[in-house]
DNA sequence: GCCGTTTTCGGCCCGACTGTTTTCAGTCG
């Protein structure tokens, strides 16, 4: 898929074009079209130009240009850019606080192409004098420079909403707020966070800013105003902290939680209305009046829409959707009935099998499935045949005296580098539930793992495929792996592929839940267990899920433990 | 550059905070 690929290019054509000072309004066609390109479920190199132009925000020209640079590699408006803007020149607009108008303000006046450049000039005081640039301008540039090389770049989801929830207490115990919540990418659980938005009521807005910023979390102010403050906490992240009046809670709440492209759309609608919506309320043009606010239903109801879900609010079709009445009744943490891949003692988990049941059980589950690696896997005391069988007949025992729970048999087999299996067929025939994925050889060819995938999924006895992409957000990337290929394939011989709920793995990710959706592959929700308490990672996965616009009917393991016995019997 | 049962041209979301100014431009979300 090229839509990572052309969507980075618009946003580059967009950066070039801003320090050019041209047409805000074309600028932000580039930028639109990139995210809508960035959130589309299907392949962009494979898409005619007549279809391209269906794509919101595409139309004549920028189709043109999709075609050119799937065709030849390469766009020659994007080149000739790249010669009238000196390289490294836009790598200034990374700077925060520093924008466009005073990137080309430096370039023309004093030649800075390049950060070095940049830095050097703002130490020796050289940019103050031009107009508008003084000592503090210097100084906030130098700041953020430090902060881009401290690197600013996207945190785990899992990382940060712990972070974000003991920020919340502190305030509630110590600021005198009334309502309290977080807004941004985390309240739409994107799987990476760049700051953290939170939102508040109060009857003393300047207290509330007081306290936040002298929290102990505190790195640095960057902002102090009496309703809007934001800090840089010692993790690295941009905290921002809004303190609106009750009566404006459900607006700002809907403003603050984005995305910025649901909300542009959202106005756009407001006006051709008649309306206007900001973070106070939705407002009649005509006379201002205010008709609604308090609740962020009010925004939605007024504009004729069902509520949306945090999680769809991307531009990615889920305004249309409301519109139409196709909006998705999306899946929810109660629907889940139980784990499809959990570890025990018997190879690299924490606990026997009574800790996971009770575990489980807390969680309101009907089953689990025993799901110890094999034995390829050295390094987690992976399962022989011997041993597998001696584990299948401890469940047997213990199966017989459980009342309303279940545990399935299970197997994660490891898919072999040289894509073979670790187990054979007659092994895995005994087995109430196999799971298999790739644990090595992550730096083969597309082709080399796909193929290795494909195989697995063409085995009669292998249930599930999971974290399909190998990805640990931060830490190593996904697997070259043709996604496309791999749905078909599922879809094809039934097998069920994984959303792992892991917070560092989340793959399948929300654009291939999406996908998989389409093509009518059955997914499946497992925390990858292997300490009881991941067994609430679920609500992560679950979110993926959302984010992919699944519905309860989508997902295996909200259905009845003999629904699912049934469905795995049906593949072979 | 996109888009249109009010338009194929003339619009295009909205407001807070900062630093530089004496009323506002730039940046950000």
């Amino acid at each position: 898929m090229k839509n990572q690929e052309i969507a980075r290019i618009f946003n580059d054509i967009a950066d070039l074009l801003e320090i050019k000072g041209e047409n805000p309004f074309r600028i932000r066609a580039y930028r639109r079209a990139a995210l809508n390109i960035e959130g589309l479920t299907r392949d962009i190199a494979e898409t005619p130009k007549d279809e391209l132009m269906k794509i919101p925000g595409i139309g004549q020209d920028l189709a043109g240009k999709i075609e050119e640079y799937v065709k030849t590699e390469r766009l020659q408006f994007y080149e000739d850019l790249k010669k009238e803007v000196p390289e490294g020149l836009s790598m200034l607009l990374s700077v925060p606080s520093l924008g466009p108008k005073t990137a080309k303000l430096f370039y023309e006046r004093l030649k800075i192409k390049d950060l070095q450049d940049l830095e050097r000039l703002a130490r020796e005081h050289k940019l103050s004098g031009l107009p508008g640039i003084k000592e503090k301008t210097e100084e906030n540039i130098l700041k953020g420079i430090e902060m881009l090389k401290r690197g600013m770049e996207r945190q785990p989801l899992g990382k940060v909403l712990p972070l974000a929830n003991d920020i919340l207490e502190h305030l509630k115990k110590k600021a005198p707020v009334n309502k309290l919540s977080i807004a941004g990418s985390i309240r739409r659980w994107k799987d990476t966070i760049k700051d953290i938005d939170i939102l508040a009521t109060s009857e003393n807005p300047k207290e509330v800013m007081n306290t936040f910023i002298h929290l102990p979390h505190v790195k640095d102010v960057l902002m102090h105003g009496p309703t809007k403050s934001s800090i840089i906490i010692k993790e690295g992240l941009q905290v921002d902290l809004r303190v609106v009046e009750e009566d404006s809670f459900g607006a700002a709440l809907a403003y603050f939680t984005g995305s910025k492209a649901h909300n542009i759309r959202l106005r756009e609608m407001a006006v051709k209305a008649g309306l206007k919506i900001n973070e106070y309320g939705i407002f009649r043009e005509k006379d201002d009046r205010k008709l609604g606010g308090k609740e962020e239903e009010d925004i939605y109801r007024i504009l004729g829409l069902p509520y949306i879900p945090p999680e769809m609010r991307e531009d990615t079709g889920e305004i249309e959707a409301a519109f139409t009445g196709r909006l998705p009744k999306l899946v929810e943490l109660s629907d889940i009935k139980g784990d499809l891949h959990v570890h025990s003692k018997w190879s690299d988990g924490s606990h026997d099998f009574e800790e996971l049941i009770d575990a489980a059980r807390e969680r309101g589950y009907k089953y689990i499935a025993i799901t110890d690696h094999s034995k390829g896997l050295g390094i987690a005391r992976g399962l022989n045949a011997e041993r597998l069988m001696e584990e299948k007949k401890e469940i047997e025992t213990i199966n017989k005296r459980l009342r309303g729970f279940r545990l399935l048999a299970g197997i994660e087999m490891d898919i072999r580098s040289d894509g073979t299996m670790d187990l054979p067929d007659d092994v895995l025939k005994e087995m109430d539930i196999v799971v298999a994925s790739i644990h090595s050889g992550f730096r083969q060819s597309k082709e080399q793992i796909t193929k290795r995938l494909v195989s697995a999924m063409r085995n009669p006895f292998i249930n599930i495929i999971a974290h399909p992409t190998g990805r640990l957000i931060g830490e190593r990337d996904p697997y070259d792996v043709d996604m496309n290929q791999i749905l078909k394939v599922a879809q094809e011989t039934g097998t069920v592929i994984e959303i792992n709920a892991y917070p560092l793995r989340l793959d399948l990710n929300d654009i291939h839940v999406k996908m998989a959706k389409e093509m009518g592959v059955q997914i499946v929700i497992s925390t990858d267990t292997h300490i009881t308490n991941q067994f609430d990672y679920m609500a992560y996965g679950v979110s993926i899920a959302r984010r992919g616009w699944l519905e309860k009917k989508d997902i295996l393991n909200t259905m009845s433990y003999r629904v699912i016995k049934k469905a795995i019997k049906r593949k072979q």
